[in-house]
DNA sequence: GTTTGTTTACGAAATGATTCGTAGATGGAT
DNA sequence: ATCCATCTACGAATCATTTCGTAAACAAAC
């Protein structure tokens, strides 16, 4: 039942679907344009592929057809992190953790939350 | 000066350089053989074209070249980390962090250096 | 009903990644 | 020197992804 995972551009149209839930081919191109080139029937088509790998549904009752993600953003997340940690950080997910913390300088409030999260998962360890 | 992202490909050849340090052709396809179906000359092409990016260099001095990752794992780690959290986290790094450590279930050793990684940072903050 | 603008459908070109067959070079063993 | 195993080089086939031109369907405006 796993769904294919989406490709680069399949994820630019899910991340537009999963923020504005439904939406129409012209609502997503026109976002896509203000940060690449692309033409309509490009988006399109795009769509139309990942309508055939259910990665969105089509309600084609009226002319102009509505999308909808159709698969979570929080699933396709775990997957694509997963799939990073076993291919990218030999499978510790520790490093990756490491490296996004490092990097990217978390807040002190985001700090505190994980923090906060590390110590409740501790103690249902316990 | 940033070499071009490697392929799903040439990162698995990446993995094994970074592990084992210089290698052959054949070595590196000794390895990937463990794991998948894949003629001599396909590794062969792959580095042949790793090396045209620069990803690894060549040592040509003797009939049987030498190969040696041109690029850092930690760099690249960063590298694909931050396009991870650009593109599939909305820019929030926190997002990607507990993902991996929810989906992953660090263990408790884990969890204690990520914490212990953490009072250090925020000690710094103030 | 004809025109106009917007939509979907289809197919094919362009691009990028992966795969491998074949040929030629090289070096060691006989 | 010849043979044999192994290596590199090259080019082409295959496959997936991305792109878009063109045509047909449709609805609203005239």
């Amino acid at each position: 039942m796993s769904q294919p995972k989406p490709t680069e551009s399949e994820l630019e149209i899910l991340n537009i679907l999963w923020e504005r839930g439904a939406c129409t081919v012209r609502e997503i191109h026109e976002v896509l344009e203000k940060t690449k080139e692309a033409g309509y029937t490009t988006t399109l088509k795009l769509m139309q592929i990942m309508n055939e790998k259910n990665l969105v549904n089509r309600d084609a009752s009226s002319k102009t057809h509505i999308y909808q993600a159709n698969i979570s953003q929080e699933d396709t997340q775990g997957q694509m992190v997963k799939k990073m940690i076993d291919t990218v950080f030999n499978g510790s997910a520790m490093d990756l953790v490491m490296q996004a913390l490092g990097n990217h300088k978390a807040s002190k409030d985001e700090l505190e939350l994980i923090k906060q999260y590390l110590e409740q998962a501790e103690k249902k360890k316990k």
